[in-house]
DNA sequence: GTCTATATCATGATAGAC
DNA sequence: GTCTATCATGATATAGAC
């Protein structure tokens, strides 16, 4: 429930944001947004044209949020591969799974270009974004030169994403963390100083 | 459309089954199912308690099926990394995602656990024979001593769920195809025979 | 066993008072 | 700008005819 000095259109945002987390896009309901917004039943049509708009306005939020909080990993201090360990294992309320990618399981998204069009715009900076941390580290001798940047970057956004579905499969985070250390030991293995053969 | 000498009960089964590929469980409304079923409104009833226990008897039937599928991959002729190799590269419906792992971006199967059994249990027995190749290839020297094979065995299972989950953000398969060649590239970088650094 | 009819509540949206 | 009706439709389930 957000009250107080925030405006309502702000609430209804803010609340559609976690519905949105936590259900998807078809099991969030405009009622449900309304209540837990704390507004009234007309008032969200005052500000959005639907259900469609306001679940607009919330994705991009998130998304935008998304981008600020991994580019201050991937373009802090660090080598490469710190920085790229750094995203891996930075903090996550895993259970709950990501807000963007847990939208490409629900098929009203899927289907409408226009509320894909975030989903996909954000997980592509993303891979872009690790595709150049892994190439930087690659110049640098930490990974091996046979490896690709974009490849390297897609598997290791793949192998986050498929971490939530194991988490939430199981109902606990270990298999995500499994997940990450095989990744980072594959990361490890691959680099040309290995010694642990 | 189920017709001709199939049961109603299987036809009722069949539909839900790509319901809750197509559409997830909050998506999939019986009205839905009996109308892909061909089945008339109260038919549903007679054979199901309700949507639950028919959702229930779907999941089972796709999660063995799948057992099946990953079982003749995993289970057949090859060095363990053609056979994992094999199971990374086999057919699949990208776009489509994978009809056990899209259920646990469904809140009402999470948050049940009769329904999220079948779910869990099939990808840790996924995970389970997949850890078990990978040892049996590490004993035979295709793996770095170095690599744990629940942890391998989870990257592989993660690549996979999260490759569906890149490729239907951008609507095309690609994405998919790029983490798990990353995902190879990386497995074999990490053999102890390589020679490609 | 299957069908039609019906009941109850939720969904997504609109109209109009204040 | 916000609120309380109100509406048509869909979701989930039951009752009872055939």
């Amino acid at each position: 429930m957000y009250s107080g000095s925030v405006s309502t259109p702000e609430r209804l945002i803010e609340a559609t944001r976690e519905l949105l987390w936590e259900r998807g896009y078809v099991g969030t309901s405009p009622r449900a947004v309304l209540q837990r917004a704390g507004a009234g039943q007309g008032s969200m049509y005052h500000h959005f044209t639907g259900k469609p708009q306001l679940a607009l306005t919330a994705i991009r939020r998130t998304a935008d949020e998304m981008r600020t909080t991994v580019e201050a990993v991937l373009g802090g201090p660090g080598s490469p591969s710190e920085r790229i360990e750094g995203y891996l294992l930075r903090e996550r309320d895993v259970l709950r799974g990501c807000p963007i990618g847990r939208l490409t399981m629900d098929p009203d998204v899927v289907a409408d270009d226009e509320l894909r069009a975030p989903v996909d715009e954000t997980l592509d900076w993303l891979r872009e974004r690790l595709a150049a941390v892994v190439e930087e580290g690659r110049e640098q001798g930490e990974f091996a030169s046979s490896l690709d940047g974009e490849e390297i970057a897609a598997t290791i956004v793949a192998t986050v994403q498929g971490g939530y579905v194991l988490a939430r499969a199981s109902g606990s985070t270990g298999a995500f963390d499994t997940a990450v250390r095989g990744l980072l030991s594959l990361l490890a293995a691959a680099s040309p100083a290995r010694t642990d053969v």
